[in-house]
DNA sequence: GTCGCCTGTTTATGTCGTAAACGGGAGGGC
DNA sequence: GCCCTCCCGTTTACGACATAAACAGGCGAC
């Protein structure tokens, strides 16, 4: 309730670009910022909030005053995850040199975060989105505006760069919630009750002829060859010209 | 507590097939089975243990009987879902027709059980697995030792087949969850107390402009066409024949 | 100085998962 | 037929959690 009576604007003697720190550093932003912190270093089943306020050296309910709730927490987690985008010296919203340089930065600037924030990943991954439209991991507006406007800048229709945008969200979702989901389970950091690691393969003979071949990390070949490929097939949309435009940067 | 010296096998009447159904007809299987229908029809977020008792009739607690606790019943759930599979008349543990035939039928089954349980997939697909081979959606170990059978038996070397398992793994897991998520937000079958549907689009032109394209649902002909381009792929690993090996009809 | 608001704390409530004690009914042994 | 013993669902109990509401102290404005 905010009375609209007695002072005009009297609390506003604050510029209202600083948040006016409290007694303690409180503050929405920093709060969502511990809030990776904490779910970096000590898995997301382990946030709540009396333990967030402690890992700011506050009781919980403090929390409150800046975040209206556990749920909302949860989404500034996603937003300010993505939002790392925007800091990545690599990535740029605007395409320097050609739509396939674009993806490709964009690609790889998406596994960084993923691999940055592999506890936070699966979040950012099955957190319902605002619009069917938005497709994590490219969860932000400007984003998705951004690769929509390179791609029709580039020659691709309206209706392909919709399609672009499809084919591009699902094959990061499931590329990276592999890669983060795999590398979680095995190299568990949070030191979880784990689920029975024992395996028997017996009455499996290929599994166990295989399991060498299934062990080794190769997601990082894997992520690029099925990047190099989708990038193929997404050039075979553009509109013919005189000669199949070039698909890589150089190699 | 197991008295081992009473009774030696006294209460062994039973002939140990049927699980002596008690006062009620529970059941470690059924109540998996309600939990399942339970989130279908109710969403994740509702699932309780007291919940799915009342929902069984019975208080929660005696779930505890047949089940260790929550977590194991989430697994419970994922099992069960994913071994909807063996039911599929579809889809066969055997290669009758060739790896591609094999590799579609298995496809369209992951994709007949997402849309079947839009709530309970993003369980199947984030749940930390018993190994890190282990792949969503792919979560059997029957089924993925038959995907690496048909495709060392098709020719395919034993890397090779473990990559066209993770390739495999990768693309359903990006696509279905993508559509399952998109359906769930579009189609709120749950009435959720939902995220913000509204959108400010001023800003962004291209989003305005390509709305439409974006929120025509064409999740069938992408998954078809992102398959068929999977497939293609997969088929450049065969070591070389006299003919490059059709792509689709059989071999 | 005094007052009011901003901010963090304390207290309270309802839900949840789960351990432990409880009780009644069915079946077997006599 | 009677009693004893499990089996199985219920009741009770407790700690963790999200969150509403009341509370208190300090700092700036007058």
């Amino acid at each position: 309730m905010v009375d609209p009576d007695t002072p005009g604007e009297a609390p506003a003697a604050v510029p209202a670009g600083a948040p006016q720190p409290g007694r303690s550093g409180l503050d929405r932003q920093r709060i969502i910022e511990a809030a990776v912190r904490f779910i970096d270093e000590n898995g997301l089943r382990m946030l709540t909030m009396q333990r967030l306020g402690a890992y700011l050296g506050v009781e919980g309910m403090a929390l409150y005053r800046y975040v209206p709730g556990r749920e909302a927490l949860l989404d500034g987690v996603v937003e300010s995850v993505v939002d790392e985008l925007f800091g990545d010296p690599h990535v740029h919203l605007e395409a320097h040199a050609g739509w396939v340089d674009y993806l490709q930065r964009l690609a790889h600037g998406l596994r960084r975060i993923a691999l940055a924030h592999p506890e936070a990943f699966p979040l950012v991954a099955t957190r319902p989105p605002a619009a069917p439209w938005v497709r994590p991991p490219l969860r932000s507006l400007r984003w998705i505006e951004s690769l929509l406007e390179v791609m029709t800048e580039a020659g691709f229709s309206d209706e392909n760069a919709a399609a672009v945008y499809r084919a591009f969200s699902s094959f990061l979702l499931g590329y990276l919630l592999l890669e983060v989901s795999a590398r979680g389970v095995e190299t568990g950091p949070v030191e979880e009750p784990d689920v029975s690691p024992i395996e028997d393969l017996s009455g499996y003979p290929l599994l166990q002829r295989l399991e060498p071949h299934l062990s080794v990390d190769v997601a990082a070949e894997d992520f690029e060859e099925a990047l190099e490929a989708l990038l193929d097939r997404v050039a075979l949309l553009l509109p013919r010209r005189r000669r199949p435009p070039r698909l890589t940067a150089d190699k």
